[in-house]
DNA sequence: ATTGGACTCATACTTTCGGGTGATTTTGAC
DNA sequence: GTCAAAATCACCCGAAAGTATGAGTCCAAT
């Protein structure tokens, strides 16, 4: 705040130190020449150049620069604490699911299709298909998201 | 661009006829009254503020607004809140879903095919499949159950 | 009055899913 | 060692899901 009033008033001492400079230019100039009939005519101009660029100077530096705030909004989504859920083994017996259909059944909540799925353990798609299969029949569904629903229903998944 | 260009050309003869204006009415002067001494100063003076002042105005005119910009990276925290089947418009929002989409999200994750979807929406087959493919694009997902997933993980459903 | 978004539906096409069937190999229990 | 369950994989086929594109209606904001 300080600083840039202290700024300002520099500036303005400048101001008028360099219109006191150049009146006393000009005044030396009147003692050294006779002032020519067009010479005149040139004078202003230099004066009006001199004083325009003065203005532009003085504007550019004074002027606030406008700003402009952006706010990028970053999503964060929190991980859920419960990382490795663990199986019960309890629920797993009383469907009758095996440990690789409940490990498909897990992936396929995260949204991975049959191929992905495949990848992940190093499997064919045709065994995921027929653990995914398999796991419809326990748990009496017909598709994957209702397998899921069902599954995160009666806590078999997380 | 070419509006552009116009507007500072037309400035730039503003400029010129000011500048052969004043010389005109410096000349008119010139022929009324004998310049006194310490005149001099003066109308070097009103000419040194004319032009300082056409210089700032120039300024402002011709310089492009200064733009300072600052970029703020507002973290977001999202956790899914326990309960509501009621929408969250804010969230909503946020990735642009709407209701009809929510609506076929809801039921989606509820395990419904889109043909049962369909039906409890008295929507065609078709319509659903819009809709889920416009939600798809706005979550960022290929698949139904990933769209399931991260609904359930930023708490877009329960 | 025009524009734009949301909603609706359609057709055509590709990909994935799921069912049905059968087969081989591991593995654990008896 | 035998035997059943689990796990692995294959092929086919129809159904469902998803993509791409276009288009018509309605409603609200301009």
């Amino acid at each position: 705040m300080f600083g840039k009033m202290f700024s300002k008033n520099k500036l303005v001492i400048l101001y008028g130190a360099s219109l006191a400079g150049i009146l006393l230019f000009l005044k030396w100039l009147e003692f050294r020449f006779v002032i020519m009939d067009h010479a005149f005519e040139v004078y202003i101009g230099v004066i009006a150049l001199i004083f325009t660029s003065l203005g532009i100077w003085l504007a550019i530096k004074l002027s606030k620069p406008k700003t402009e705030t952006i706010i990028i909004e970053k999503e964060i989504y929190i991980s859920k604490p419960a990382g490795d859920f663990v199986p019960d083994e309890k629920l797993l017996l009383t469907h009758g699911i095996s440990k690789r259909e409940w490990e498909v059944l897990s992936l396929m909540s995260e949204g991975l299709s049959n191929q992905e799925i495949a990848s992940r353990l190093y499997l064919s798609v045709n065994t995921i298909k027929t653990h995914s299969s398999r796991l419809f029949e326990k748990l009496e569904v017909k598709r994957r998201t209702q397998a899921i629903e069902k599954a995160k229903r009666t806590g078999l998944l997380a």
